[in-house]
Formats: C-alpha cells, sequence, structure tokens
DNA sequence: CCAGCATACGGAGACTGTCTCCGCTTTGGC
DNA sequence: GCCAAAGCGGAGACAGTCTCCGTATGCTGG
C-alpha cells in the first residue's frame, strides 16, 4: 500500500472511532470522510461497506474486553460473584458504544459476517472465564449461547439506556441459570 | 375525524403492515404512501413519527401475545416446562416481525414512549403467566425484568437469525434463573 | 535524478429516503 | 347548494449512500 494510502486509512479509522463515539454507529459515512478531510470515494475505497470500517474501529475494544477477561480469571471468591462481575464488565465494555451490543451479538456464529474475527475474541473470552469455572456449571452450557445471553442483556441496557442496578438482577437471573446447584429434576415442590 | 380522513388512515395501517411483514421496521414510508395511493404528505400527517404508524401496526399483535398469555394460563404440567413453553410463544410472536423485538423490548419501562400502551399490554401478560406460578419463582423475580430478559434473547434471536433449538436452550437457561428451587446460599459443592 | 505508470485521490452527481409547505380539493353542516 | 374547515398530495429541500472518472501523486527502473 502506498504511504499516502495508509496515512489515510488511519487518519480515517482515527476519526470514525469518535464519531461513532459521538453518535453510534448510524454516523454518516461521509462525515467521517469530510472530518478525515478526505473525499467520500476515498473513505469508500477504503471501507466499502460500513462494517468494514465498524471492523476496524471495534478490534480495539474488543481487545479490552480480552483484557477483562484476564482480570476475571485473577479475581477470588465463589463462582457466583465472580461470574457476576464478569458479566457485569462485558456487558460495560460492550455497551461503550451505542449500537455495538446488537452488532457484535448477532454477528455471534456467523461466519461470513465482517465482524467474525471480533466475535471470536468475544467469544474465547467468555471460553477462557466459564472454564474456569467448569465443575460449577451445568452441563451444556456453551460459550456462543452465553455470549448470545449477555449480549442479550446488553442489548437491551444499550437501546433502553438501562443504569447498571437495573442490569445487573437480571445478569444474576442469567448466572444462577448456567450454574449447576442442585437440580436434579427441576421439580420445586417434592 | 372526516370519513375520508378515517379511510386513507385505515388504508396506511392496512398496508404498512403487509410493507413491514416483508420488509421490517426500516421499510421506506414514502413507499408505503405510494402503495396505499396517498401522498407522502397524508402519511405524514396521519403519523408524524415514523413510531406512530409502527404503533398502529403493533396493536393487532400485541394482542397475540395476551392471548397467547391465556393458552399458556390453561396449560399443565410442571412450572418450568409450563415456563418455557409461554416463553417461547412470548419469542415467537415477538419476532414475528423483524425489528419488532428489539422495538418493543428497549421501550419497555419507559413512559414516554410511543408504543409504551403496547409494552404494557407485553408486561401485564407477563405478569399474568408468573403470577400463576409465584410460589416456584425465586423472590424479587419482577415482571419487566422478566421482559426484558426474554425480549434479549428474543432480539438476539430476530436479529441474528436463530432457529427455535438454538433459543430453547437459552430461555432454559432464565427460567432455571427464575425459578426458586434449593439455592439457599448459592454454593455448588455440598 | 526523473520519466512514466500504477496507484490513489476527491468531488460531482445519481439515487433513495425523510419530511415540510402550501395551493388545491373534498366534505358535511347549514 | 354554499362555504368554511378539514384534508389532500406533490413538489422540493435536505441528508445520506455510493459510484464514476478525470486528475494528482508516490514509487521505481533506467
Amino acid at each position: 500500500m502506498r504511504a499516502d494510502a495508509q496515512r489515510n486509512r488511519d487518519r480515517i479509522v482515527e476519526v470514525a472511532r469518535e464519531v461513532f463515539r459521538e453518535q453510534g454507529y448510524d454516523a454518516s459515512l461521509d462525515e467521517i470522510a469530510r472530518r478525515a478531510e478526505v473525499g467520500p470515494g476515498t473513505l469508500y475505497r477504503h471501507f466499502p461497506r460500513r462494517e468494514n470500517l465498524v471492523d476496524a474501529v471495534m478490534q480495539a475494544w474488543v481487545d479490552r474486553v480480552d483484557a477483562a477477561a484476564d482480570v476475571a480469571l485473577s479475581r477470588t471468591g465463589p463462582p457466583r460473584e465472580r461470574l457476576l462481575a464478569w458479566f457485569e464488565d462485558y456487558v460495560g465494555l460492550i455497551t461503550l458504544h451505542r449500537g455495538g451490543a446488537v452488532k457484535l451479538t448477532s454477528a455471534l456464529g456467523d461466519e461470513t459476517s465482517p465482524i467474525r474475527t471480533k466475535c471470536r475474541v468475544l467469544t474465547s473470552a467468555m471460553g477462557r472465564v466459564l472454564d474456569s469455572e467448569r465443575p460449577a456449571l451445568r452441563e451444556g452450557v456453551d460459550d456462543v449461547q452465553v455470549c448470545r445471553l449477555v449480549g442479550g442483556v446488553a442489548t437491551v441496557a444499550d437501546s433502553g439506556g438501562l443504569a447498571a442496578d437495573q442490569v445487573r438482577p437480571m445478569l444474576g437471573v442469567v448466572v444462577d441459570g448456567v450454574l449447576a446447584l442442585e437440580r436434579a429434576g427441576a421439580v420445586p415442590t417434592p
């Protein structure tokens, strides 16, 4: 790639990061081009579809989820608390930019999605944390499924503008549903 | 309202129902006006914001959720199965039109939303079913919260194009998280 | 060093969608 | 039938997406 092309590309991503943070992922691409001081043609050559630009921007903070997983692994305490804290971190990060949660969560498991690499980071971060609690979990609890559940909560929180204390009990339900506990036949009244 | 105005209004809603079903809630309003054989001005006078039109269209099938709650109440069997079946019905109905799930779920609890009446129907349907299982539920389980959780699953299912057998286990997790069972200190290993 | 070409730029503009304004038409009470 | 009031509808302003192509620029081999 030519040096000027590389420079333009970098500047576009940089500006897009700001604009997306300000306005969400629906922001006008032409405005991004304007603020990056390139023509729309240049932007669309580098990023033919909106998703490609989102992808580039998203990489950075998907990495933060990965880092949060490491933090989660280093925490001590009972499984319920550890998982709850991790889920809260996950929701917090994934809702950092408006509209990010739906985008990431709905692309989970879609191997043709332009942001599939991001999804893989999320799934594997989730996988690492879940593995560390595996004995306490119900059988058949699967990384993608939990990502979807927690991502669903994140989506609702994001689009509904929910505060952390409204989100926590919902995540509590998910944690309880995921933990094994003694539930032989799931019959509450003996 | 004048008779011709009423006629136009009805035709717009009728056409909108079809178009939304075909193309989701992002469909062009001008096209709806075109197919209803009215001018855009007419459409926008009756429904100043897109939401108002959506609201009118949504009424019909939100009522179906209400009916599904009655069916749920008439079903027999253990709480887990009853709730799971109801949740599945709920998700099925709410995802009937693409994009409907996010819209309804994110408006839950927002008393200024133009579709707040729809949300109330959902919440109260959920409430009726939950009440019928109240003794089996954890304390503090709240109608809106469960609507959000199940709505979150619905949103993910909707936007990710998930099939029923991918959704069921997720709902299973939610049901298990909502049911009381014996979980004194939430300690998995006795 | 510079010629020449592949590469990249950028802006005009086609196209689509949203929404408003206002002159014209229709309705319904008198 | 008359005539306000109510309603209609389309032209068009505005914004966003995306493409095409004439022009400019970085790079490389001589």
